[in-house]
DNA sequence: ATGGCTTTAAAATAAAGA
């Protein structure tokens, strides 16, 4: 099976390449982030039409994520990350599909930094781990992916120089994203490309996408139990070139049955 | 150059993104 993810900044205004997407490469589970848009306003019966099912936790303007899964319909685990109350930011949703669990999250940018907004970014971490620790525990083949906005290492970046204040390469980001790893968790993109150098983000601004200045954020991490079935990942690069893009692209990964 | 685009919300600008 191959779960893919793509960060899709507006399921609305992208519903035409998105669509062409999933036609084309007919991933077995589609995971949406930055859908910007209430529950009542997502497109569930355009999706239903090519043969997938959805469940979605949106929300006004921002945010929002959904699971699309080719000829049956995702089995909700849960919606909105645990240990803390008070967060009604819809950024995460996870369900079983073909036996394998999939948690698909949009983690905060955490932009600008310091600020209340990383603040929040790292607590969230801090929650994700605990979510992860508790599949871990439970010992279910489980793919955690989605738009991280974590640049792993400095070979994640065109520049390291441009994104050296950015949320996205703090140290205590990097911190948090490499204590989940060493729970246990698999880098699939990063397992393949051990040389860095893959980007799934390409800013609207300054010609980024021409020139080809990108970084890697959006991630699939794999518990023991996939890790062991990783046959293939990469990205769909192609997708950021077309007509009214996402400024990320699609990113997936094959798991052998 | 806290710029440079783009979407959403809502009616001209503002917030958010990364």
């Amino acid at each position: 099976m191959r779960i893919a993810s793509f960060n899709i900044n507006g399921v609305r205004a992208r519903m035409p390449r998105l669509l062409e997407w999933l036609e084309e490469r007919r991933p077995t589970v589609a995971c949406l982030q930055e859908i910007k848009c209430q529950d009542a306003d997502f497109p569930a019966h355009e999706f239903e039409k090519i043969g997938y099912r959805a469940i979605w936790h949106g929300q006004k303007g921002f945010n929002g994520v959904a699971i699309l899964a080719d000829g049956s319909e995702p089995f909700e685990i849960q919606r909105g990350l645990g240990g803390d109350p008070e967060d009604e930011q819809s950024r995460y949703i996870e369900a079983e599909v073909g036996g394998v669990r999939v948690c698909n999250l949009y983690l905060p940018n955490g932009n600008p930094q310091p600020g209340p907004k990383f603040d929040y970014k790292l607590a969230w971490m801090r929650r994700l781990r605990a979510r992860m620790a508790e599949l871990r525990a439970a010992e279910v083949p489980a793919v955690v992916l989605g738009d991280f906005n974590v640049i792993p290492e400095d070979k994640d970046t065109f520049s390291v120089r441009a994104m050296a204040s950015d949320a996205l390469t703090q140290p205590e980001t990097r911190d948090a994203y490499f204590r989940i790893l060493n729970d246990g968790w698999t880098d699939a993109i990063d397992t393949l490309n051990p040389r860095g150098g893959v980007w799934t983000y390409w800013d609207f601004q300054a010609g980024a996408w021409q020139r080809d200045q990108g970084f890697r954020i959006d991630h699939l991490l794999l518990s023991p139990e996939c890790a062991d079935r990783l046959v293939a990942a990469g990205v769909d690069k192609a997708y950021r070139g077309r007509e009214k893009a996402s400024d990320h692209a699609p990113v997936w990964v094959e798991l052998r049955d």
